[in-house]
DNA sequence: GCACATGTTTGAGACGATTCAAAAAAATCT
DNA sequence: AGATTTTTTTGAATCGTCTCAAACATGTGC
């Protein structure tokens, strides 16, 4: 094809290719008159440096993997956009992975961003206990947990999602709901597991008569939520949990429009908390109650802890960066609930 | 680090690197036994290939880019995910980037691509007319426009946006509506300029009495939507349109929310028809009518012509698909308006 | 046991950029 | 003008893998 080498231009410059390595890299010790020459040549010639053989060379790259759970979910976006400034500050490319919360399809990246040689990796893993990952990291690539705690072996940032379930349950508790759904699932997905638990202790400490409600769904989208919220509306009302604590924004969505379709008020009758609070939550058909987190923050930290990690791999030591979430309180959980 | 070269499993496994370099492209052509030492060699010293290296002697790379205007709009996650879809099927690896309908992040980001040599790149590009995007074709990097139609110089895939637009326009003033609010922007974007090219036509079509009136807005999202909405609803209620065509479903919420917040009913004082039927579009305050695109298949077809182009460069001809929106009318434009 | 086909393995170049010691050229000082 | 320092430029070696012609084994038929 027209991609030209290093070599070519410098053919028609009349200097050595160290020469032009030279003026790619460093210019200034490059005389004004040769410089000159050499752009000329370049943009004669339209070359463009061969970042391949440049990386093979220097043996280390410019290009940082993320690798989340779903692409189509706004959360991972916001992340991803936090992430993608600060990489851009340090001219550097961000390859953004989607797992689809599937194992297989995780590996399969992890082996390719291996393979590429990348810089480093950022993931919110669908198992953060994966050998798989370790691996990685023994091997030379490092590897920063998003969302998702890291045992000491990484670094790692999180959102405590046990306290975030805890407060979203509290919550409902507090304006009187008695049986109370968690909607969410796998289990196998720590965010999950850990809101589950939160939710959990709430529901304890409340003592008698609260109960936690599950209803595990088989992923974390809108259609999941929609299901989930058809499940419910189907029991008898005496049965039928008043309040519903949805482990994201996606599945609560799915949930609240199930719930306008079977004819449910919300929050009347069931009330709902979300999580996440993605730019949807507050424009929903009832406007969502959800648990805030710093997505852009997140995708920030995670990427400035790998490239601090890269750039001195002596004296770095890993560190576990956990923030607090937040309780945004909206119309589909204000309604107050008198106790039966 | 720990990276082992194919030099280290030659020697433990006592072959030669060719032998080893054939155990892993044409395992077929090694004989059983040697194929098995190497492969135990391969696992002891936790080899894992430098794709750097192979790029650079075999001049292909296995990965495609991905460029799309945002990110975060459920619109391109969707195509992105049909894209990917396709490349994993050809074991190739995509990389997607957000250029945010910046013509600076987009040429940085074409500019790294390039100088990756990927295989090609799919683009929305923030200009389709670019001549960058041309000097790409010209030096050997295959591009495919996605979501928007070529000059025959590259293969393209795009929905006929003059007719959604028309579509949409259309069915506010079947139901009644004189006085449509067009809100979307920058024109710049060819999309946005073919949606209002074919709802003026509509509004042309209609004859006297019915007009389309501009709200341009600076982006595409939310928060430009919502924007747009407080300005319609701040107008006095002789002049205020009575039917919103928003370019996309992003505004369409935002514009939503507005008309919420300004006691506004929706479809009852204005109605909205937006654009891309985003899952959100469903499942919001008001289900939104929405001119539905083909997102997925947008992307699929994007990565093969791209790949059918780099696989058979001699016979390939270049083409322009595109693809026929549907309009879903749901809630938010279903109340017929007398006329006045 | 020989000629010949068939099946395996080898090892010396690429690929395109970077690096660095050494050569060459230019500038400065006696 | 010659010696010395400083500034530029050179070119060979290198990164890790693939390729391909040639060398080497093995097996077959006579």
């Amino acid at each position: 094809m027209g991609t030209r080498s290093i070599k070519e231009v410098a053919q028609l410059a009349r200097v050595s290719v160290g020469t032009v390595s030279n003026v790619l890299n460093r210019p200034e010790i490059v005389s004004p008159a040769t410089r000159e020459r050499v752009f000329e040549a370049i943009r004669e010639l339209g070359f463009v440096r061969n970042e391949v053989a440049r990386h093979l060379r220097v043996g280390r790259s410019r290009t940082v993997g993320l690798v989340v759970l779903d692409v189509s979910n706004p959360f991972f976006a916001d992340v991803a956009q936090g992430a993608e400034a600060v990489a851009d500050e340090h001219d550097t490319m961000m390859m953004l992975c989607n797992s689809s919360a599937d194992p297989d399809r995780e590996r399969r990246h992890l082996d390719q961003l291996e393979q590429q040689r990348v810089l480093g990796i950022l993931i919110t893993p669908v198992d953060a206990a994966s050998p798989r990952l370790a691996e990685l990291t023994a091997r030379g690539t490092p590897v920063v947990l998003v969302d998702s705690a890291a045992t000491g072996m990484q670094c790692s940032v999180a959102v405590d999602d046990r306290l975030g379930g805890q407060v979203a349950a509290a919550h409902l508790i507090e304006r009187g709901h008695r049986r109370i759904a968690f909607v969410g699932g796998p289990f196998s997905i720590k965010q999950v597991a850990d809101r589950y638990a939160g939710a959990s202790a709430a529901v304890e400490a409340a003592g008698e008569g609260v109960e936690l409600v599950d209803f595990e769904t088989a992923a974390l989208g809108v259609a999941a939520g929609r299901a989930a919220g058809e499940r419910l509306a189907a029991l008898p009302e005496r049965e039928r949990p008043t309040a519903a604590f949805c482990v994201n924004d996606l599945l609560a969505l799915g949930f609240l429009q199930a719930m306008s379709l079977r004819g449910l008020k919300v929050p009347g009758d069931v009330a709902i908390v979300g999580y996440d609070d993605i730019d949807f939550a507050a424009a929903a058909a009832v406007p969502l109650s959800s648990v805030r987190q710093p997505r852009e923050l997140l995708g920030r930290t995670a990427i400035e802890l790998l490239l601090e990690e890269v750039s001195s791999p002596g004296e770095h030591r890993h560190r576990q960066v956990i923030f607090q979430p937040d309780l945004v309180v909206r119309e589909s959980s204000k309604a107050l609930r008198e106790n039966g």
